[in-house]
DNA sequence: GGATGGAATTAACAAAAGATAAGAAAGCAG
DNA sequence: CTGCTTTCTTATCTTTTGTTAATTCCATCC
């Protein structure tokens, strides 16, 4: 990789901070920004006809994020995306990262390699696990792969991550403990 | 999009007729090539430990389907790739392609806008409709989405696909018949 | 330390889904 | 057209999940 092509993405990349609670992206936005948690960890989430807040995704560090809805159908954001922790970010707007990793093949790659690549795996395991396996299962691969989130963030986000109401993950985390 | 682009596209692409029944993919093949479906219907499944295939997803003309496992996570393909219908598909090596679009601005366009972002809406929206839809409001979501399909396809298939069994599918529609 | 509020667990009931099997319908091959 | 195979539907029963609410647990604030 050359110093060049590091500079580049530096000069229009910028460094923010999140309170927890804070918005990295608020509902309605229609702001095209990659957002690349350094540190913290962020959780997008709507609320749904009954009034209640449906996380759907949880964002810890290293991971990046996106306005999907903005990005994919030019739609505003449907998600509210706030930090859960004291959250550090480094945030450069999409088409500035098109524009440099158009222009520098490096970049390019690193991008394909390391930010979607990354995001593609974990969106279609997350279909796989809809599809091929239990409740039950999908907890416990849940727990597996992401470990540096289970004991960050409360049950209750975990059960909307997975598709279930908070109850039935408590009796899912029931049935395990007794079954062994 | 220059004339020059789309030369040096075709002379990577070759096409290929499948017969139904016929395999795109077979399972633990490790092969990276990207299909572009032209004409017909292809569908991915596995076959679990019950000895049941399950259905993955569906994917009808002028989609793109790759090897995922390899693609992703070099792997060996848990899922067979299988025509349905008989199937006309564009085929290119995806080591090519990528080279083809880090080389080429007008294709590396052509790519993300049309390939990447159109498998990526989809996987998306596939994820969202699980954490956010009940089975009833996906299989709705499903035929209005994929008008296409639904006819094409058993519906054992389209009960796969949306994470259900068959027959809670069949009751699904009942509901929804005796509602209307 | 005690009070407060949110989260997790548990309980009770209703609704839906899974499993299995049998019957009806539809598709396919000869 | 006929017979065969597969798919779809329906039925029964079991298991799981959703819903609502009560209770327990836990962290935080004063």
């Amino acid at each position: 990789m050359k110093i060049r092509s590091l500079l580049s993405l530096f000069r229009s990349v910028r460094i923010k901070k999140f309170d927890k609670g804070e918005l990295l992206i608020n509902q309605g936005s229609t702001e095209k920004e990659v957002f690349f948690i350094r540190k913290g960890l962020v959780r997008s989430y709507y609320t749904n006809k009954k009034l209640e807040d449906i996380t759907f995704q949880l964002y810890p560090e290293y991971n990046a994020l996106v306005n999907i809805h903005a990005l994919l159908f030019d739609e505003p954001s449907k998600f509210i995306y706030e930090a859960y922790e004291p959250t550090k970010a480094y945030i450069i707007s999409y088409e500035a990262l098109m524009e440099l990793t158009s222009k520098n093949s490096d970049l390019l790659e690193m991008n394909r390699r390391f930010i979607g690549r990354k995001a593609l795996k974990q969106v279609f395991q997350r279909v796989e696990s809809f599809v091929c396996q239990s409740p039950e299962e999908r907890y416990e691969k849940y727990v597996r792969d992401y470990p540096n989130i289970i004991n960050r963030a409360p049950d209750k986000y975990i059960a909307n991550v997975l598709g279930i109401t908070p109850v039935s993950l408590s009796r899912i985390r029931n049935r395990i403990s007794t079954k062994k």
